[in-house]
DNA sequence: TGTACATCAGTGAACGCGCGTTCACTGATGTAC
DNA sequence: TGTACATCAGTGAACGCGCGTTCACTGATGTAC
């Protein structure tokens, strides 16, 4: 019951989606309108057609990442899932996982942009701070319902801190050795709590 | 016996440390040369005269907010600890404060810029890594001995990431709940293992 | 001790490039009759 | 069914601003004699 979507929505689309990825590979100031425009395949001039500013792209643009990221990693965990292994721990091992340091630019957008999202404009801000609210609720979604109340955001936290260290230290051994012990930890914490 | 610096090299550090704190204010896109000379009292056209580029002060500003940052945070700590508090949770206390929240550019540089580190020329991104390293060591130099081999790395990631998504969420209560939240976390599990 | 000169940190104007934004125009699509 | 017209998504040239970088110059400091 889709209704079918317009030409011109299909290219909003389009859009939005190569910025959701150059915002994550490039970072708030690595999004070019220019760039964005080209690898959708379309000039820049039209760009205002779709967009009021390049801060309204913005804000699109960390929607669908966000959207983007939960879906892969939902998928992900899906087939991990259906062999018995916890909701929780398919997410952690997931989000800690090599494959997502790696893939930044399809990657979590509060691990790829957190700390520069307090510098921004405040609507692009807002965005930002919805979706960091996102990330702890597919956290708490996931969580054993024994963990204590405020667990999500501590884990939250956990996640996005040891992708991004993990991803500043070079994608050398400390940094794999730094996802695997800080997915140990947290599984130890709350997946099997007492077993360390 | 330190020699007295030269009327250069007072310049030169006047500008590190303005630097310093702009690129923690503003990130590393945000770190404009004549502002940095401005704040500095100076005029842009020296500018060339201290750095062989804007990179190079990037480079010298990250240390200098590394070093400004452990030592603030050993300031504070130091009274705790000769009250009998362990640097353990001293640190862990000073760096997941609201204070250390709230002051974004006198901070540490790995809560202010991780994720947009790898993205850094390969100067600048090997001068994060090693803010990076050294956030590390100054956790494994406070972490009781009976700690786990691999623990500072995630522990240090736990403190980036918690610190980034308060900042993130806003000043809200959310914000503080999450970093009490994490600070009890950790606390419970390294400071006091096995009180939970 | 005093004078002339060299050195050099710092000034401020200018250059050039990247990039967000604007705008007159085009050409395809679809509706009215 | 066919023709004329209106709509509008997308084009590409141009504008203007910010900013890193360059460069000729200045004026203070300190050294040589």
């Amino acid at each position: 019951m889709t209704i079918a979507p317009s030409k011109k929505q299909l290219t909003h689309e389009r859009i939005v989606q190569a910025a959701a990825q150059a915002i994550r590979r490039g970072g708030f100031s690595g999004l070019g309108v220019a760039d964005v425009m080209k690898q959708a395949g379309l000039t820049h001039g039209g760009f205002y057609a779709h967009f009021a500013s390049r801060e309204a792209l913005i804000c699109e643009a960390l929607e669908q990442a966000g959207r983007d990221s939960a879906e892969r990693i939902a998928r992900h965990a899906e087939a991990r899932v259906a062999k018995g292994v916890s909701p929780f721990r398919a997410f952690v091992e997931n989000y800690l996982s090599d494959a997502h340091c790696a893939a930044l630019e399809a990657g979590c957008p509060v691990a790829a942009l957190a700390a520069d999202m307090p510098r921004q404009s405040a609507d692009v801000s807002r965005a930002g701070a919805e979706r960091v609210r996102a990330l702890i609720a597919a956290v708490q979604r996931r969580l054993p319902a024994k963990a204590e109340r405020d667990a999500a955001p501590v884990i939250a936290a956990h996640l996005v801190g040891a992708l991004q260290l993990a991803r500043a230290l070079g994608d050398g051994a400390d940094a794999k050795a730094l996802l695997a012990a800080t997915r140990r930890q947290v599984l130890a914490t709350y997946d099997q709590p007492g077993k360390r």
